[in-house]
DNA sequence: CCTATGTATAACCATTCGGTTACGCAAATT
DNA sequence: AATTTGCGTAACCGAATGGTTATACATAGG
């Protein structure tokens, strides 16, 4: 079974997740509280999650308390980064290019 | 059918195709030459690529010439990069917010 | 004109995905 | 002790995924 952060977010129930646990952590019943599907359908891709580790879960009590590690999306982030090159300007993701930087995102390249 | 840039990338096979058409575009036959599975394979992960954006065809007599169109990669990559201030100091994509990141990253929610 | 080439598409297949309902179990509450 | 709460898991289901082989078709070259 492939599980890898890549094939994670390409599901928008799972990023939206993620877009959850990023702003507050919290328990499997909160998160399902703001969807349409059952909790069990949750459960199912918190384990997706959780196994490629964008999410990690720590039990307090009953409760399973969830949170995002977001560290896991640096092999997405470099993937994309390596291309950005060819849409514009920037070379951002070698990191030593941060003051040129400042001066082209003033002239945005979001379409 | 969703079709949609993060389900296109979800796809190893993919993302290597399109590893292969920003270093050089190029016909259908040349792009499966890199891999074992069948041409047909390939040319339905091109229609998956194309009908996304992220790949575009012209036609140059009987070849379909194929060259990615990397600016699809902006959806992603500011998803993305929205949670860098998570994962370490650099907020390279937005730029605006450096003071205020520094105190974000202070009571950061990672564990 | 005939043949070879480059590609798309149809039909099929096994597997995975994303959901459901039903059930079980441990921890908290009463 | 009995009940409620929070969660996982099993069994099931329809649809999507990613591959195959066979076929068709337009274009290029002899």
């Amino acid at each position: 079974m492939r599980r890898d952060v890549f094939q994670a977010i390409a599901d928008p129930t799972r990023r939206e997740i993620i877009d959850l646990l990023a702003r507050n952590p919290q328990n499997l019943n909160s998160i399902a509280d703001n969807f349409t599907i059952s909790r069990p359908a949750i459960s199912k891709q918190i384990k997706i999650l959780t196994q490629c580790g964008l999410v990690i879960v720590t039990r307090q009590g009953r409760e399973h308390y969830c949170s995002a590690n977001l560290k896991k999306f640096n092999e997405v982030a470099a993937w994309i980064e390596q291309y950005r090159v060819f849409w514009n300007n920037k070379l951002d993701a070698l990191g030593d290019f941060l003051e040129k930087e400042a001066e082209v995102d003033k002239r945005s390249p979001m379409k």
